[in-house]
RNA sequence: GCACAGGUGGGUGAGUGGUUAAAGCCAACAGACUGUAAAUCUGUCCCUCCUAGCGAGGUACGGAGGUUCGAAUCCUCCCCUGUGCA
């Protein structure tokens, strides 16, 4: 068995407590952190995304946080290139590379990859979306039967992508699948899930969202809206899109609170579902900033480190 | 006290005699997800039973009666809530 680097992926829900985890792990055994979170990933974004303070970054080198403009257009492709760059980069300087992951899509984009299939398209965007969804999907119908009867006809962002894969390579996107992903290679990855259990993570995210409000999310979102303009996506993303509002004077601050937390409630729910389906994961029922997980994972790593280094091919 | 308005399933809110276990929305629960993913979408959502179905039965529209072949819908009384007048 070849002593592959050790990758460590903490992911979990919203408030879990994979920021900290990541924190205790990092400072222990000489970690980097790498985030993977697609509203994180835009410089400006701050309160409402839950980013790690300015000190505690400075407690341990991150990576793939704000880092775009906001006004650019990140993808998962983009993501899972610049994450790998990092990942690599990191292995170079014989650290340990710790993943943050909320954002399902883009873990699965970075550890698995995608499928060989181009960049989005915006003008024949542009053209599709005039249309309306029933006529959408029977295009995709004679384009590729297969994507079709996967692709709800009312999800009109995956029927168009579909669209746009086929139109684009002139090839039926089931087909492209079956040429498989391009995963991650290089590296021993771990898997530690987070899954606290659901009513404490409510109270927790209600906690949380409303902190934002009272820390400064409004004023953070003003300032955002007065740069950019309301255009730019990540303004449409949890708590930002409440916020927004409130500033737009459609709903009152306890509205746009009471709003945000379910907005994020909601969001907690479905990554829980994502992240179900991941393989390999070793699950905890707890948050990440408690003792016994930190001991749990720091467990984990340091038993993976001791069979690493004791083989007679391993890296030091 | 009088006058209006109103009390509907976890919430909101349609429905004003019959294809109504009761629209829609929300919540909740489950699921999908291959370059917008903090996005987008799907299913379930009163109870029980089975041969698991556009199936059978039972409950249900504040409470109690009544009219009717048939009521959430009409009538009577009672109880609550809001608003206005006293």
């Amino acid at each position: 068995m070849a002593a592959e680097p050790l990758l460590i992926v903490i992911l979990g829900p919203t408030a879990s407590g994979k920021t900290n985890l990541s924190l205790h792990l990092a400072k222990r055994f000489g970690g980097e952190i790498v985030s993977c979170d697609s509203v994180a990933l835009y410089s400006g974004f701050e309160i409402g995304t839950a980013k790690p303070s300015i000190e505690e970054r400075g407690q341990a080198p991150h990576h793939l946080l704000d880092c775009f403009d906001p006004t650019e257009h990140v993808t998962a492709g983009e993501y899972a290139r610049e994450g790998r760059r990092v990942l690599s980069e990191i292995e170079s300087r014989g650290k340990l590379p710790i993943v943050v992951g909320g954002t399902g899509l883009y873990l699965r984009a970075l550890l698995e990859g995608l499928f060989p299939g181009p960049a989005r398209s915006e003008e024949l965007r542009e053209r599709l979306r005039e249309r309306n969804p029933g006529r959408l999907h029977r295009v995709l119908r004679k384009l590729d039967a297969n994507a079709a009867a996967n692709i709800h006809e009312n999800d009109t962002p995956k029927v168009i992508r579909a669209i746009e894969v086929c139109l684009a390579t002139r090839q039926k996107m089931t087909d492209l699948w079956k040429r498989g992903r391009d995963p991650l290679t290089g590296f021993r990855i771990v898997r530690l899930g987070l899954n606290p259990e659901r009513t404490l993570l409510y109270t927790r995210i209600n906690s949380r969202a409303l902190k934002m409000f009272e820390t400064g999310l409004i004023e953070e979102t003003r300032t955002l809206i007065e740069k950019y303009g309301t255009g730019i996506w990540p303004l449409s993303s949890l708590g930002y899109k409440q916020a927004a509002q409130l500033i737009r004077g459609e709903m009152t601050l306890n509205e746009a609170i009471a709003a945000a937390q379910q907005a994020h409630r909601n969001y907690a729910k479905r990554q829980m579902t994502w992240f179900r389906r991941e393989p390999d994961v070793k699950w905890i029922h707890s948050f990440g900033d408690e003792l016994k997980v930190r001991d749990w994972a720091e467990d984990i790593v340091q038993r993976l480190r001791a069979v690493m280094t004791s083989s007679p091919f391993g890296i030091s």
